[in-house]
DNA sequence: TTCTGGCACTCCGGGAATCCGAGTGCCAAC
DNA sequence: GTTGGCACTCGGATTCCCGGAGTGCCAGAA
C-alpha cells in the first residue's frame, strides 16, 4: 500500500518543505523534482499518504506539509546521511586537535556542531562514572586543611578543600597519599570509591581519622554526579530562523535553561547508536514542534556522554545526523587519546 | 529649564512605560501618579522634555516614549536603588552559601541574578592576573609524561600535559616539585611567571632540562588569559518577553553566542563601579535597543571580573541595579572567604 | 487497472477601505 | 503659570473583497 512512487512524493514532500517552509503542492513537487508523472497522479498519492497519517493539510486547498510520521518514516527508509564535505571535515579536525583540555573540547564542539548544522547543539559533558582514577593528590594547605585534587582519566579533575580536627604532619601526609593513590589509581570510580573506604584500617592506627575523613570526602567526590549533569548549549541564536516564536522558540528557550531536560532530551539510554526523536516522541508535550538528533559518545564500547541537535520538526536530518555522527567521532577520539 | 515637576514628569512617564511597554499620555499619567496638576500642565511639560530631548512621540497623536537621553537623566538623577526583599536576600545567600566550587559560585550566581532581574545575566570568570599561586603539584604519569596542575588563589585549576623528552626520576621530580614551589607559591601570578624563568639556572645541572620544559609550560598556562575571556551566561528565556523580535532578541541572541562581545559589553574598564550603559551608548550599534548593568567584583579593591545583565533599554533599572550589586557584594564575599 | 486532463470548488493571504479613539496642540479664560 | 475646551491627527484594529494556488472528483485515454 506504500508502493515505492508513494515513497519518493514523501520524499520530495519533505525536502522541499525542509527547504521552503511552505506547504507543497502538488504541481510544484513535479515541477522541481523530475517524478515523471502528472500533478494529478501525485494529488492521488498524496490523497493515500494522507490517509495513512504520513502528510497533512493545514486547510482544505493549501499544500501538504509531513507529519510527525511522515518524517520518522523519512528519516528510517529515506534518508541517507549527507556526507561531509572534505572542508567541514577539516573544520572538524583542525578545531578539535587543537584543544587543550577537556572543557575546551566540549566548548569546541558545542561550537562547531552548531555551526555545522545551524542549529542548537547540545554536548554533555562525559561522564564521571565509567572513568578511572588517574591520580589523587594531597596538598598541605596549613596543618590542618588539605586540598585533594583527584583526577580522572577523562583529564576531569575534581578538587575539595577537608578541614582535618588534628594537625597533620607532612611525612603522615605523604604516606596518606601513597596510600590513597595505591588504592585507587587506575581503578574505575564506583571500584575506588569501596576500596576507599577499608582504607581508614589498612594505615597506621594513628592515621586512621585523617584518612577517614579523607577518604569520606573522595568517595563523596566520586559519587557526585553533580558533573554528569553538566551540559553545554551553543548556536542559540540560530532560535532566529524559527518561524513560529511562541509555539517553537519560547518553549525551548526555555528547555535550554533546564539542563536536567536537556538532559532527558539527549536520551540518557546509555546507548551510543544515532538517534532521531521527532516532535511529540520526545518526553515533554510543550516540545511537540522539535525534534533531537543525539548520539551517545565514548572512546570504543565506553559511554561517556550524549551530544546532538535540537531544532525544528522541520529541520535537515541527513544533514544533522550526519554532523552529529561525525563530530561524536572525533570527540570520542580526543577523548580516547587523552587517556592513552 | 528642568524644574522639579518636569523630572517628576519623566520619572512617571519612565516607570510607567516600564510597567506597560506602551507610550504613555498625559490624562492616564496624571491618573496613575498623583501629581497634582492637569493633564493639559503635563501636556505643556511633556512638550518641553521633548524639545530637549528627553522623551519622544513616536508619531502625532501618540504617547510618549523615553529616550535614551530620557533614561540616562533617570538612573542619574531620579533612580533609587530599589532595596532587595528580604526573601531575595536569603535567596542569595543560601544559595551562594551553598556552592562548593569556583565554577558552582559562577553559576549559581548566573542563575540567581537571571532570576532576580528576569533578564539575561552574564558573569565573567574571575581573571587570573589577580589571583596568587597557591600550589603547584607535578604528577608523574609516566616517566616522560607529567601532569602540571596549578592551583590558583581563586580556586582556580589548571592543569597541563608535559612531555618530557628524558625520562625523569621521582626524586628528581620531587626537587623540582619543591623548587617550583618555592619559587612561585603566595606570588602573584604575573610576578610568579617572571620568578620561574630564572629557575632552570637555580637547580641541578643535570635538572636543567626538565626545569625549562616545565617552567614553559606553566608560565604559558599563567600568561593564557583564555579563561580570562570566560562568561557565563543565563535567563536566556527571558529573552522571550522582548517586544520586537528582529531589532532586539536576534542581535541579542547572536551577541550572547560571541563571548569576546559580552566581555566588551560587561565593560573591562576594570573599575568596580556599577555602570549602566544605555542604548546607543553601548559599543555596539546592532545593540541600540539594549541596555546593560553591570558592576565588577572582586575582594576588597581587587577587580577580579565583571558581572551584569542585559535587556531592552526599556528596562527596570533600579530594581536591575540592586540586584546586580547585591550579587556582587555576595560573590566578593564568598571569594574572599574561600582565599583566606 | 492506472494515469491524465479538465473542471468546479474551497479557502487562505493580502491589499484597500473604513472606523474608532487616544492623544495632541493651541487658545482663551482663570 | 494653570486649566478646560475643542478641533485635529493618525495609527491600529476591523472588515471586506478578490485572486490564485491547490484540491477532489470524474470521465476518458493508455
Amino acid at each position: 500500500m506504500v508502493d515505492d512512487r508513494k515513497l519518493d512524493v514523501l520524499r520530495a514532500i519533505v525536502e522541499d518543505y525542509v527547504a521552503t517552509e511552505e506547504p507543497v503542492g502538488s504541481k510544484a513537487l513535479v515541477e522541481r523534482h523530475g517524478l515523471g508523472v502528472s500533478p494529478a497522479t501525485v494529488r492521488n498519492d498524496m490523497a493515500a499518504l494522507e490517509d495513512e497519517g504520513y502528510i497533512h493539510q493545514p486547510h482544505t486547498s493549501a499544500g501538504r506539509v509531513p507529519t510527525d510520521k511522515g518524517y520518522r518514516l523519512f528519516v528510517d527508509k529515506l534518508a541517507t546521511l549527507k556526507p561531509m564535505s572534505a572542508a567541514e571535515r577539516r573544520a572538524i579536525s583542525t578545531l578539535l586537535d587543537g584543544a587543550v583540555d577537556l572543557d575546551d573540547v566540549v566548548q569546541k564542539s558545542v561550537r562547531l556542531l552548531s555551526q555545522l548544522t545551524r542549529q542548537v547543539a547540545i554536548v554533555q559533558y562525559p561522564t564521571l562514572s565509567r572513568s578511572t582514577v588517574r591520580h589523587i593528590e594531597l596538598v598541605s594547605l596549613t596543618p590542618t586543611r588539605v586540598m585533594l585534587i583527584l583526577i580522572l582519566s577523562t583529564g576531569r579533575v575534581e578538587q575539595r578543600l577537608v578541614d582535618l580536627e588534628q594537625p597533620i604532619a607532612d611525612t603522615d601526609l605523604a604516606e596518606l597519599r601513597v596510600a590513597v593513590n595505591q588504592a585507587s589509581a587506575g581503578v574505575q570510580i564506583a571500584a575506588a570509591a569501596a576500596a576507599l573506604g577499608d582504607l581508614p584500617d589498612a594505615v597506621r592506627p594513628h592515621q586512621a581519622d585523617w584518612a577517614r575523613t579523607i577518604t569520606g570526602v573522595l568517595t563523596e567526590a566520586m559519587s557526585d554526579h553533580r558533573s554528569d549533569e553538566r551540559v553545554a548549549v551553543g548556536g542559540t541564536a540560530n532560535l532566529a530562523r524559527y518561524g513560529d516564536f511562541d509555539t517553537a522558540v519560547r518553549p525551548l528557550l526555555e528547555a535550554l535553561e533546564e539542563h536536567v531536560v536537556l538532559l532527558k532530551l539527549l536520551g540518557e539510554s546509555g546507548t551510543d547508536a544515532l538517534t532521531v526523536r521527532i516532535g511529540h516522541e520526545g518526553p515533554y508535550s510543550e516540545l511537540a514542534a522539535t525534534s533531537v538528533v543525539a548520539t551517545g559518545y565514548g572512546p570504543q564500547e565506553h559511554h561517556l556522554g550524549s551530544l546532538g541537535v535540537v531544532g525544528p520538526t522541520r529541520m535537515d536530518y541527513p544533514g544533522s545526523m550526519a554532523a552529529v555522527r561525525a563530530v561524536a567521532r572525533y570527540v570520542s577520539r580526543i577523548l580516547d587519546e587523552g587517556n592513552q
